[in-house]
DNA sequence: AGCAGGCATGCAACAACAGTGCAAAGTTCA
DNA sequence: TGAACTTTGCACTGTTGTTGCATGCCTGCT
């Protein structure tokens, strides 16, 4: 992907492109699975942590990533599809987090069915995640 | 609830009663929501907060509570009821997150669906949380 | 009763992660 | 060029999850 592109995917989200930003958004398109803090301090070694986690909480902000929180207890982040608004029940997905090799994925075609919630209980968000052992572990 | 139930409770489990468990429990019985080792912690200000840890996880293992993760990043424990072995897809519920409050709700009544998944991705476990607001801070 | 072994508890310590404040650097625009 | 604002980097803090080790308690055997 180009930076043009890269560029005209931060500016769909009202992100203003920054060099970081670019470099952010590259590496979580080449992900397949959902990446944490650490996933992506380890990639961009010569980046500061604390820009990394504000970089992210803006895309998150902005809608251009979502949240898991997984069996492992820390919080990775996934790209969202471009006309994505991360509200239930329509935009939410099921996630799949090996507890072997510890990699969290995304399942967007398995969208999430309305839950009956009891009276007054008003939902904004959900977090799916369904816990097991992926193919690669399986074997 | 009666000492004696209590530690029948622990027993039905395999869990060898001791002061500091039979205290535990019985906090988790009151309990509506599900609550986090800090919960604990505070409420069992004389006891060490590694004791409670260990005993909630001895509590886990023997499958007497579940582990949740909901959108504040820090796991949180419920009471299973007595025959749930907490499997997918039979055992196990929706939790409902309140993001102004910061509770975390069971909700036993609602199962969670079998959901469709890619080839070999082997489910064993679901956390299922849907976040938004609960009935005492939507007025 | 006395003792040995095993489990439970408490203390100390550590690593990882999330988050904040502040100052320096970069960008934008007049 | 310079002012205003945004972004980045550094330092630091608090919380949570977790482990190691020493002590204490309970149990069962002699």
């Amino acid at each position: 992907m180009t930076t043009k592109e890269l560029e005209d995917k931060l500016q769909a989200r009202d992100i203003h492109p920054t060099a970081m930003r670019l470099l952010v958004l590259e590496y979580l398109i080449g992900q397949e699975e959902a990446i944490s803090l650490s996933d992506l301090e380890s990639h961009l070694t010569h980046s500061d942590r604390t820009t990394l986690y504000r970089t992210l909480k803006t895309f998150r902000e902005h809608g251009l990533v979502h949240q898991i929180h997984d069996d492992s207890g820390n919080t990775k982040y996934a790209l969202c599809r471009d006309d994505c608004t991360c509200s239930y029940p329509d935009d939410m997905h099921v996630h799949f987090y090996c507890s072997r090799c510890e990699k969290t994925y995304c399942f967007p075609h398995l969208t999430i069915p309305e839950m009956d919630l009891p009276d007054s209980f008003e939902p904004t968000y959900v977090n799916f995640v369904v816990t097991g052992t992926c193919p690669s572990c399986a074997s």
